[in-house]
RNA sequence: GUCCCCAUCGUCCAGCGGUUAGGACGCGGCCCUUUCAAGGCCGAGACCCGGGUUCGAUUCCCGGUGGGGACGCCA
């Protein structure tokens, strides 16, 4: 089996198109086959190396490692378009002798002239044949002459095509409503049609797995193959990812690309599993019950559990409305299951842009990786480690103090906890336990009475991760060095005395 | 306009002639708890409409409606 994704390099990596990517991945990997990526960048104007570049970066980040592709080679290749436009032409040269194929000299006004009047008189805006019965002795002089053409596939009359869609069943399409399409520019640069039906068939592509808009282009692309004397892949079409109004996924409904995503703070893992059940499931029934008894859930499954179980007979024929909110809740339990120094390299990019680290020393990562059981699993996102673990570094006097005073019990309890914990790094749970069980004695309070003032001096902050976790976090960053590449945090004891002195 | 595709909770899926129509996210409630989250438990919530076929349709067929796609010298 050999499947490709063919992205062309006009722009960044679609969530649409990455599932795209995904499918045809998951196809290869569940049956040992080979995944070719395939650069289709016939559209000069509007290819450039930068979004190649882009893409590429965006599928690796995905995993979706190719066999063959532009940068890895292969033996089919080359696999940029750009650079096969020799074998398009030979190609197209065949079938002007043949005769399937021939020159067209209308003008893009005319064709434009054609097509709204067409559609005026509710006709299908298809090319009326204007060019297809020339002498082509006569068109072959006028193109040696230097005069512009296009070379269109000449559509046999009447009768259907099919195809046998593997998610959709048969397709068929009267050839009555095709025209003769473009095969060749008039600068000679191959159309889409022409270019993915050469390569398809020299690369052997087995399998086409591609989105639902390609559908009305598969029948010419199967009259392609038979012109040509070649078997047609299998195809199968991907309904497409809509956003929550219905609509195809777009800018306007926010994020919509891998990279978009990626600096949202999505891990990949969770994209990859979340656009993995749009329009599939993995999940059996016996799953399904056992889920209902209190099993695990069953729709959180590891790329190569889905590998093995994918099949386009089970993919969905309808559109999929991509939600945000269950991807996000998908990538707090794949945060959760990350380990901490993995995480601390997911989410240093936040810290760092908040100024928080600096280097990346040994102490800078152990100090971060021992915050993770504070932020990770609480949170949806990468970005929102940094939100939960911003009392640590951004402290201040003013806004402490502020709660403090504010609370009935504020000053006793955080003068109490001042008191005990004088000249004292608190860097462990046991350490702050002791103290607070004295500042409970001295105080005679207990419960939440106890606890909201040294939250509101120690973090400024109404609410935050558990005290047990943060007291020591903040003890033990205070007790980094300069030259660890941590910001400098303002130690407990010394936060719980200027909470008391500030002026608020 | 013509052609093609599609149609189960708000959303993503399961179901493939007979089910109390199931799971997941989200939502509501309760529990846990020194706060906010997280976590645990419970709950509300759907077969687009009309005809057939059949003893019996969510399921099969036809029509309608609705949504989407295509009809380029874009891919």
């Amino acid at each position: 089996m050999r499947v490709r994704f063919a992205p062309s390099p006009t722009g960044h990596l679609h969530v649409g198109n990455a599932r795209t990517a995904l499918f045809n991945w998951l196809l290869a990997r569940g049956h040992g086959g080979t995944f070719i990526l395939r650069i289709e960048d016939t559209d000069a104007e509007r290819s450039t190396a930068e979004s190649e570049r882009g893409i590429l970066r965006d599928l690796r980040w995905m995993g979706l490692e190719w066999d063959e592709g532009p940068d890895v080679g292969g033996g089919h290749g080359p696999y940029r378009q750009s650079e096969r436009f020799a074998l398009y032409a030979s190609h197209a040269r065949e079938l002007i002798e043949k005769r399937l194929a021939y020159y067209c000299f209308c003008s893009a006004e005319q064709l434009e002239a054609e097509r709204t009047l067409a559609l005026a008189e509710g006709r299908p805006p298809m090319y009326s044949g204007t060019c297809r019965d020339l002498d082509p002795e006569e068109s072959e002089r006028r193109v040696t002459g230097g005069e512009r053409a296009v070379v269109r596939f000449r559509v046999p009359d009447g009768g259907d095509v099919k195809f046998d869609d593997d998610v959709r069943g048969e397709v068929v399409f009267s050839m009555d409503v095709i025209g003769d399409f473009v095969l060749v520019r008039s600068d000679g640069r191959p159309a889409y049609n022409f270019a993915v039906v050469i390569d398809d068939a020299l690369m052997h592509v087995t399998q086409v797995i591609r989105g639902e808009d390609h559908i009305s282009n598969t029948p010419r692309q199967v009259l392609l193959y038979e012109a040509m004397g070649m078997e047609p892949p299998a195809f199968a079409h991907l309904s497409l990812v809509l956003g929550p109004d219905h609509a195809p996924l777009s800018k306007r409904h926010g994020a919509t690309s891998v990279a978009e995503f990626r600096a949202k703070g999505y891990l990949p893992e969770a994209l990859v599993n979340y656009l993995a059940l749009i329009g599939w499931s993995p999940v059996t029934e016996s799953e399904q019950v056992e889920a209902a008894l209190g099993g695990a859930n069953p729709e959180l499954l590891p790329v190569d559990e889905m590998a093995r179980r994918f099949s386009l007979e089970r993919v969905s024929h309808s559109a999929g409305v991509f939600d945000e909110a269950k991807l996000a809740w998908m990538n707090r339990h794949y945060m959760k299951q990350a380990a901490p120094e993995r995480l601390v390299h997911e989410c240093w990019s936040w810290l760092a842009a908040r100024g928080w680290v600096t280097t990346r020393t040994p102490e800078a990562q152990q100090f971060i990786a021992s915050l993770m059981p504070i932020a990770a699993g609480s949170v949806d996102r990468l970005d929102e480690v940094a939100d939960r673990v911003q009392f640590l570094f951004d402290w201040d006097a003013a806004p402490a103090a502020g709660l403090v005073a504010a609370d009935d019990n504020g000053q006793a309890v955080v003068g109490a906890f001042a008191d005990e914990s004088t000249g004292q790094l608190l860097g462990d749970k046991d350490a702050f336990r002791a103290i607070m069980s004295r500042v409970k004695d001295r105080t005679g309070l207990k419960g939440k009475a106890l606890f909201h003032p040294v939250r509101v001096a120690l973090t400024a902050a109404e609410s935050g991760p558990e005290l047990d976790l943060a007291v020591p976090a903040i003890d033990r960053g205070a007790s980094l060095a300069p030259a660890a590449g941590v910001k400098p945090i303002v130690p407990c004891h010394e936060r719980a005395r200027r909470s008391l002195e500030a002026p608020c």
